[in-house]
DNA sequence: CATGAATGAGACTTCATTCAT
DNA sequence: TATGAATGAAGTCTCATTCAT
C-alpha cells in the first residue's frame, strides 16, 4: 500500500502484539476520557490505564492530539453503528414509523449517555471535526432514505431537508438527555414526532 | 473575624480606576478567547493582553474560572440581547412571520460567528452552566409568545411546544453557521419554516 | 532622646491619630497571628484586619517582619507580666511555695495556650531572637529572688543554678500544655515540685 | 479505575536511578534546609541543589510537605540513632552514671546543632508532628530503663518521672546548644547532673 | 520494541511592596 | 497622611515529550 500517513502513525502496527498494544492504548483512552472528560486525559494517565509506559505511546501515536482523535473516531463510529442499526428497514413515513424511530434513536443515545456527554460539553478545537464528519454519513444515510420513499422528489431538495432533519434530531434528542428537563420523555416523542411528521407531510403530503 | 474572602468578586471596583481595569480584563478575556479558545485562554495571556500584571487579575477575580465564567457571562448576555431583539414585536403565526423571525435570529448568529463557535465547540466542563441557563430564559419567552398567541391551549403542552422550537432552531442555525453546508441561506430558512410553520399548525391549526 | 532607630520604625507617632494606628495594626497583628499562624500572617491580612490600606503599613514599620517583631514583642511582654505576676511576693523556698509558684505559672501559660502555641511551633528565622531574650529576662529574675532567699551562696554558682530553672520549668510547663500528655495536672505539679525541690535542696540542702 | 494516585510516594524506586535520584533529592533537601531554613527550602531550590529538574520531585514525592516531611523524619531518625547510642549500656543510677550519660547526649546535640536549630525554631505548623513522635520514643525508653533500674517502682509514676526527664533534659541541653549561655559546659553538666540525680533519689532515694 | 526516569516550559496563584491620587 | 490599585517575582505543581537503557 501506498499513501502511509508519517503523521498519523509513526508505526503500521503489522504484527499481533503491536496491534493489541494500539488497541489497550484506545480502550484505556476512552475508559479515560469517560471518566475524566478531555481535560483528564493526559498522555500518562491513559499510558497508566492502558499498562504501558508513557513512552510506548509514542511509538504508535504522534502525539497526544493523534490518541484522542482516534479515540473519538471510534467512539463516534460506535455510536453511529448503534444509530445506524436503530433505522434498519428503512425509514418509512407515517406518524407511527416515525415514533419508532426515534424512540430507537433516543435508546441507543441514552444507552452512551455519559459519551455523548463528554462529547458534547468538553471537546477541545482540534477534535471538534470528528463530530461534523459523523453527522454528514448520517445525512447521507437518510437523503437516501428519503429518496427511497419518494422516488418523484420533484422540486424538493432533499438533501436540505435531510440535512435539517439530522440537525432537528439530533440536537433535541441530546439535549433531552443532557438537559433531563422537565419534558417527560413520552412527551417529548409526540413533540418531535408531531414536528418531524409534520415537515415530512408538508414537504411530501 | 479576620481575612473574609468573598468567592464571586475580591474587591468591588468602587473607583473609576478599578471599573475600567475589570473592563480591560473582561475585554482581553473575549479577545483571548475568540482568538485562542478555552484551552488558550491562559490567565498570563489574558493579563498580557488587558495590559495588566497577572496579579492585577486576583484583585477582582478568585481565580481563572470566575473570569472566563463571566465573560462567557456577558457574551451570552449580548447574544440574548440581539436574540431578543429580533423577535419584538411578538411571535406572530404564519409562515411569512415565522420566515422573518428566523432570519432575525440567524443574522443575529451570523454576526457573532466566532463567539458561536466557541461557545459550542470548546467549552470546558466548569464553565458550563451558562449556556443551559440561556436557553432556559429563551423557553421562558417563546412558551409566552406562544401563549400570547393562542390563549386556548387546549390540550397542547405549550413547554415542552416551547422546549422542542427553542433547541430545534437554535441547533439548526447554529449548525448552519458553523459547518457552512452546501445548503444555502434561503434554502435553510425555507426549510426551517417548512418546519416550525408544519409544527405550529399541526399543534394548533 | 538620641539613638533613633530608622529600621524599626519609619515615624515615630507623635499625633494620637497616628498611635491609634500603630495600636490596631499591631492588635490585627495579633489576631492573625493567633488565627492563621505566622504563615498565614500576610501584610494583606494584617492590613485589612486592621482596617488600614496596605500602604498604611509602610507608613509606620519597614518591612513586614517589623510588624511581626513589634507584635510578637508584645505578646511576649504581656506573658512576660503575666508570669511575673505569679512570681510576686518573693521565690521561697519549701516545696509548698514552689508548688504554689508552679500552679500560677501553669495557669498563666494555659491562659495564653494559643500564644504559647503560636511561638513555640511557627516562629520563622527572623523572629526567634525575642524568645531568647525573654527567657533571659525571667532568669535575671529568678537570679535575683535565689540570692535573695540564700544570702551566702557560697560556692553555689546562682546564675547557672537560675539558668538551669527556669529551662526546665519553662520547657515542662509548655510541653504540658501543647502536648496534652497522658500525665495529669496535678502529677505533674508533683513531679516538676520534686524535681526543682530536690534540686535546691541538693544546692542550698 | 484509572489513574488511582498513591499519597505517600507517587513512585516506589525499584530502580537503581530512582533509588539514586530519590537519595539526591532527600540530601538536597537536608542541605537546603540546614541553610536557608523552611522558609527558604522552596521547590526549585531543592530541585536545583538536587541537580534534577523541578518535575522530578514529583516523580517522588506527591507535594513539598511530603519531601520536607521525609528529610525531617531522617534527620530526626539520625538524631534519635546518636542519641539512643549515647545510652546504650542501660541507664545506671547514680551521679557519676548520670553525668556520663549527658556528656554523651550533649556530644550528640552538639554534633548536629545546626539541625537542632533548624528544627527547633523553623519548622512550620504541617511538618511539626515528628518532634512529638520522637520524645514520645525516647520517654518509652527512658521508662523502660528506668523499671529495669528499680523494679520495685511503689507507687512511683514512672511514666511521669520519665516524661517530665525527658522534657527536662532535652530542652535543658537544646537551650544550651542554641543560645550559648554565659554558662560553661562543665557547669551546665554538674548543675543538670545535680537536678536529675537529686530528681532521681527523691523518688527512689 | 518497551520502558520509565527525567525534563522544563508553562499553568495558576500569592504577596510584600510601591506610588499616583 | 492615607489609600488601594497595581505590580511582578517567585512559589507549587502538571504534563507532553524525549532518550538512555
Amino acid at each position: 500500500m501506498v499513501g502511509e500517513e508519517p503523521r498519523a502513525m509513526r508505526r503500521r502496527p503489522t504484527q499481533d502484539r503491536s496491534r493489541a498494544t494500539v488497541e489497550r492504548i484506545l480502550d484505556a483512552g476512552r475508559s479515560v476520557l469517560l471518566e475524566r472528560g478531555f481535560e483528564g486525559a493526559s498522555t500518562n494517565r491513559i499510558a497508566a490505564a492502558a499498562g504501558v509506559g508513557p513512552g510506548s505511546l509514542y511509538q504508535y501515536f504522534p502525539d497526544k492530539e493523534a490518541i484522542l482523535d482516534r479515540v473519538v473516531e471510534r467512539a463516534v463510529d460506535d455510536l453511529e453503528a448503534r444509530i445506524t442499526r436503530a433505522f434498519l428497514g428503512s425509514l418509512r413515513a407515517g406518524d407511527d414509523a416515525v415514533r419508532g424511530h426515534l424512540e430507537a434513536l433516543l435508546d441507543a443515545l441514552v444507552a452512551e449517555a455519559d459519551l455523548v456527554r463528554v462529547l458534547s460539553q468538553d471537546r477541545p478545537r482540534t477534535v471538534g471535526r470528528r463530530r461534523v464528519g459523523f453527522a454528514r454519513r448520517i445525512d447521507a444515510l437518510v437523503a437516501g432514505a428519503l429518496l427511497a420513499e419518494h422516488p418523484d422528489a420533484g422540486d424538493v431538495p432533499v438533501d436540505a431537508v435531510a440535512w435539517m432533519l439530522v440537525r432537528t434530531v439530533e440536537h433535541v434528542t441530546i439535549s433531552w438527555v443532557l438537559e433531563a428537563p422537565d419534558v417527560g420523555r413520552e412527551a417529548m416523542l409526540d413533540e418531535l414526532t408531531a414536528l418531524v411528521g409534520g415537515y415530512l407531510r408538508r414537504r411530501w403530503g
